[in-house]
DNA sequence: AATATATCCAACCGCACAGAT
DNA sequence: CATCTGTGCGGTTGGATATAT
């Protein structure tokens, strides 16, 4: 189609924003929410294009932000969602609260990478670097469909999630919705991940079990920062905050209120199946 | 002290996707 | 069905700051 950039408009100002605009979207998005981005600059009396003003709320106004360094805790859980799930930061910004995507590029960027090839880790397989070399081919497939078949449950996940929220939405909180509507998405993901296992994911390549040691078991990451920020936020906090409505996939879940436990706990299950089929250390 | 180089990170850009028309 | 619009995502850039020479 190739449209121009949304800030190319004559007047739009871009870089560095002040502290009168982030006043100015602070104060509008409190009063109005933030409704739609496109429109907000000209309603807050801003001369951003909506993208802008987007991007300055979700990196950096927003008020659950968590500033300052990243925990120990917080890089190891970087670390191996990022050999569960590659560069999909939004993904991971997911499971560590306070954080944004942007935050976790830049510092997997200038600081994980490094780490990681000082290691001896390739950061994009997370394969030690010399055994990646000295692997036979059949092993070095095997890996690869490990991280492969993990990235496609990770997904199946993800769309269950989206599926949820969007049938949710339409339910209007219907008692028996929730089941209902993730318990096929779950059969077919244990479905797909369990026969994934018995061919080519139980077999786990030497370079996996090295690398597992180095940065521990990238499922039980996923439980435990699961279980710490809940994939669904809670549903009464968010009414207070009248964040409600908006438009991020795990966000949109919280139409299905009060069912929420019993749609972590199915989640809960589905992952309890996969640390039980898995032989990591 | 001056300059060069490295590092960090906020912000931009382009693309893809979903929903609306 | 095709097109348009708004949004979200990942990759990249460039200015500010820190460190080395």
């Amino acid at each position: 189609m190739g449209r121009s950039s949304c800030c190319d408009n004559a007047g739009l100002k871009k870089g560095p924003w002040t502290p009168e605009e982030d006043k100015k979207l602070l104060a509008y998005i409190k009063e109005h929410d933030h409704g739609s981005w496109h429109s907000l600059p000209a309603k807050a009396g801003l001369r951003r294009c909506g993208k802008s003003c987007r991007l300055r709320w979700i990196n950096y106004l927003r008020p659950d932000i968590k500033r300052g360094k990243f925990s120990s805790d917080e890089e190891h859980t970087i670390i191996q969602l990022h050999a569960l799930l590659g560069n999909r930061w939004s993904a991971i910004a997911g499971h560590l609260p306070g954080r944004t995507d942007n935050e976790i590029k830049n510092y997997w960027n200038t600081h994980v990478k490094k780490k990681l090839a000082k290691a001896g880790v390739d950061p994009i397989t997370h394969k030690p670097v010399n055994l990646a070399f000295s692997l036979s081919g059949t092993h070095h497939i095997k890996s690869n469909t490990n991280l492969d078949h993990m990235a496609q449950w990770e997904s199946a996940r993800m769309e269950a999630e989206a599926r949820l929220g969007r049938e949710s939405k339409l339910s209007t909180f219907s008692a028996s919705a929730l089941p209902q509507v993730l318990m096929p998405c779950l059969d077919a993901v244990s479905d797909s991940m369990f026969s994934g296992y018995t061919t080519g994911f139980v077999e786990v390549s030497d370079s996996t079990e090295i690398a597992s040691e180095l940065f521990g078991d990238p499922v039980e990451t996923l439980m435990s920062s699961a279980s710490r920020v809940p994939v669904v936020p809670d549903f009464d906090d968010l009414r207070e905050e009248g964040s409600i409505g908006r438009s991020t996939e795990s966000e949109s879940c919280v139409g299905a209120g009060e069912h929420m436990d019993e749609y972590s706990n199915c989640w809960d299950q589905v992952l309890d199946q996969t640390q039980a089929h898995l032989s990591w250390n």
